[in-house]
DNA sequence: TAAAATAGTATACCGTAGTATCTTAAAATG
DNA sequence: CATTTTAAGATACTACGGTATACTATTTTA
């Protein structure tokens, strides 16, 4: 505590900030492929193995940096009573990812964390606190509780799905707008969460 | 090294059939990411120039090497008169590929590819006539003239979905057998290919 | 057959991810 | 306050993907 005015050598928390919003900056202006760690370490003013001290690599800084300082999602789990509503509602919070980032960004980090980690860790990483999963498992429960469907027979591919789907939205296309998610939601989506019926309306 | 006496220069086919061959071997020695241009040049006694002037990136010879002398995917499409029966035998012929190759190289060889390709483009890649989605389409109209579902509401997201559902398969699973087929067939395809149902059959 | 175009050979080179090493500031411990 | 431990700084290094260049063998063409 007493040092922090006349330090040279920052540490710890300062340290990692300094960093991260180098990142920030950085990826902002360069987008992905040309973001270079040597370039963040030189602008924070830090060595590359400090960086690498904290972040295993390239990607991992990245999605630090993102989560540190880039949007908010909103986390909120909708109820709205229909399963199709609070699913257009949940997609259409992520939308905000594609507002903020272009492709290429996502593009290009997606790439490289698919290289480390599997699909479902990557949008869980990525919003840390957010994960998308449990929230598509809490909508399924309130549809279940409506009787609509079998929570039981919803399987953890089932569950991935969304995910799954964003992430393919990411790399094919430039953007996701609410056409796309009522496309998604009505085509896909809803057909195979109401295809797990109940067994008492099966007959 | 300058030729012993009789060494004619390689070129066009012979040379190329070298460069695949040295691969081939080299990638089944070593998995994707220790898989490296220099050694394949090296092994096949050619100059990495000649690597790059055929294939563009690591993961593209690697792939061309896969199709030449990878397992060879039976290209029938299957009609057996149901649907889900010719699902599970189209997914059912990609199994070898997943038989062959351990993950960690279609895991790498993915990543690699996502960098400069879309998802939907994987598949289909430099294997010339085997493209997955051409297959999905021809049973889908099988399925549409026996009146199931109506194939204008099938669009390229619905179309490219048995592909991604693959695809995530590899990255997040070891192996993918004849229960996990059946799974995404019955669970997921099913429903959201009967779901575009014609227009005639809403009561 | 001679010239021109094509494509392989050899090798050096660049940029970047990631690591190793050695020194030194700062914090923790006692 | 002295000692020990932690972690930052500085820098050099390795490995690999991919490119550039200069040279030369083979094929094409006229």
């Amino acid at each position: 505590m007493p040092n922090t005015k006349n330090s040279t050598r920052r540490r710890g928390k300062k340290l990692e900030d300094a960093v991260l919003s180098a990142a920030w900056n950085l990826v902002n202006e360069v987008g992905y492929k040309d973001f270079t760690m040597s370039e963040v370490a030189k602008r924070a003013n830090a060595a590359k193995p400090v960086l690498y001290r904290r972040w295993s690599e390239k990607s991992e800084l990245v999605a630090s940096a993102i989560i540190k300082y880039g949007p908010k999602i909103d986390v909120s789990i909708p109820d709205t009573g229909s399963l199709r509503e609070d699913l257009i509602k949940l997609f259409s919070q992520l939308l905000v990812i594609f507002d903020t980032f272009g492709t290429e960004k996502l593009h290009g980090l997606l790439s490289d964390r698919l290289k480390s980690i599997p699909v479902d860790k990557i949008l869980n990483a990525t919003s840390s606190e957010n994960k998308l999963t449990e929230m598509i498992m809490a909508v399924l429960k309130h549809s279940d509780d409506r009787g609509e469907l079998d929570i039981k027979n919803i399987t953890s591919r089932i569950i991935n799905l969304p995910g799954i789907l964003l992430i393919n939205e990411v790399v094919e296309h430039e953007a996701m707008d609410k056409k796309t998610i009522e496309d998604i939601v009505d085509r896909i989506l809803l057909p195979v969460f109401l295809g797990q019926k109940k067994a008492a309306d099966n007959n």
